[in-house]
DNA sequence: GCCAGTATTTGAACACGTTCAACTTCGGGA
DNA sequence: TCCCGAAGTTGAACGTGTTCAAATACTGGC
């Protein structure tokens, strides 16, 4: 590891440990610096905004969320735990940083930023996120049609993403009402999907199909 | 009009013209005062901070979006073009603040913030907006279960800040591509909803039901 | 070893949103 | 009319994210 990429590691690990601990706005550049061993410009050298280092941040939530679906992913069959079980990793996964994201989140909405959800900076992270998806869906019993299946994981990712943004929102302890939500939401998301080979809804899975497919480059592309 | 309400009013103009021709970051409070001839702190002993400047700016988008939806609530009956043009209307109304629209959405995402969608100081406009929603269901010929009917205004209003949200995202000119998404997703909507009528498809409408219900008072609550 | 050019590092300076102690104006009861 | 508490107003001061000209360290060619 060369020294620059020492420095900037340096900068990420000060950054998610004051992040961790005092949350987004209590975290001054100035301290990330400080802790960092670093001057404040020098933190701006490698990360071009208080928002990038945030971005590094939430790679680091992914990763353990991955790393936490493997089991899920190799016991459950069903679509249903399957996908639950996905779904509450993540939970568990972000629960520590859950007051934290509130401001995250600001930054994920915003369309200018370089961290909006649909941003090409955040494309590797957002890739890979409907990659497990698709993994979700592989692995499993569900049984739809061939064209909405090729949507899916995208699906199921802005299923996720509806989540998250009930989670940020969620100030019941141990974010127990995000978690009633999952447990009640999949199982009808199932029906749902199940349902798209009753005939008389086949057609609006279809209709809802070419919707996504006609604008899933984006809003503005 | 008492002195009080002449100085805040005045300060509310000012902002509101600094927001749109300059923008949200651009128009500061220093900006704001001076225009309004008042001291920036008698700003902030008006409003309690920038944001809630913003707040008297939606509730200006929402007055014209009522009074733009009266002729269309006056003379449509079937469903799909009533809520079409109640939306379309929103289109017209917000689109000369697109631009700006863009920099404070991210304000309206963070749960902290009062410009959130759920925000208690924001309760008054959203619940006239759902008011109106109610309406658009009320002078329509649909047909549902009585028990989604009665959460029909509240899921309309989430349809209308999804389409908000798509809309904050998209860059194409005069906001084409969020136009399309309306006149494709609502007839696919108006079928769903229809289609809660099919034995195989009104339990799962039963279940949406519950689950809004049993999370309808908002997920910290 | 030396130099030129690039990469990295520094911290003072800037503009911003926000706060607050002090000041002025107002309203109405004695 | 006078007075006092409340309402309204002021602008300097604070801490913030960010910028930038200058200083320093590094690297490859000779």
């Amino acid at each position: 590891m060369s020294k620059s990429e020492q420095t900037r590691a340096a900068i990420v690990a000060a950054a998610t440990k004051l992040f961790r601990t005092g949350g987004y706005d209590a975290t001054t550049m100035r301290a990330v610096a400080k802790e960092a061993g670093v001057s404040v410009g020098n933190a701006y050298y490698y990360f071009g905004s208080k928002e990038h280092l945030v971005l590094a941040f939430y790679d680091e939530i992914f990763a353990a969320h991955l790393e936490g679906c493997e089991g899920v992913l190799a016991t459950e069959q069903a679509f249903v735990p399957r996908l639950t079980g996905v779904l509450e990793v993540w939970l568990d996964v972000a629960e520590s940083s859950h007051e934290f994201a509130g401001k995250f989140f600001k930054h994920a909405a915003e369309p200018t930023s370089p961290l909006s959800v649909f941003s090409p900076e955040s494309a590797p992270t957002r890739e890979a996120a409907i990659a497990l998806m698709r993994r979700v869906v592989d692995g499993s019993d569900l049984k739809v049609a061939p064209a909405l299946r090729q949507e899916l994981p995208l699906l199921l990712w802005l299923v996720q993403m509806g989540m998250v943004l009930f989670w940020v929102y969620d100030d019941s302890s141990g974010r127990t009402r995000t978690r009633q939500l999952v447990r009640q939401a999949v199982p009808i998301l199932d029906k749902l999907l199940r349902a798209t080979r009753i005939p008389g809804v086949r057609g609006i899975a279809d209709d809802v199909v070419t919707l996504v497919r006609s604008l899933v480059s984006g809003p503005g592309r």
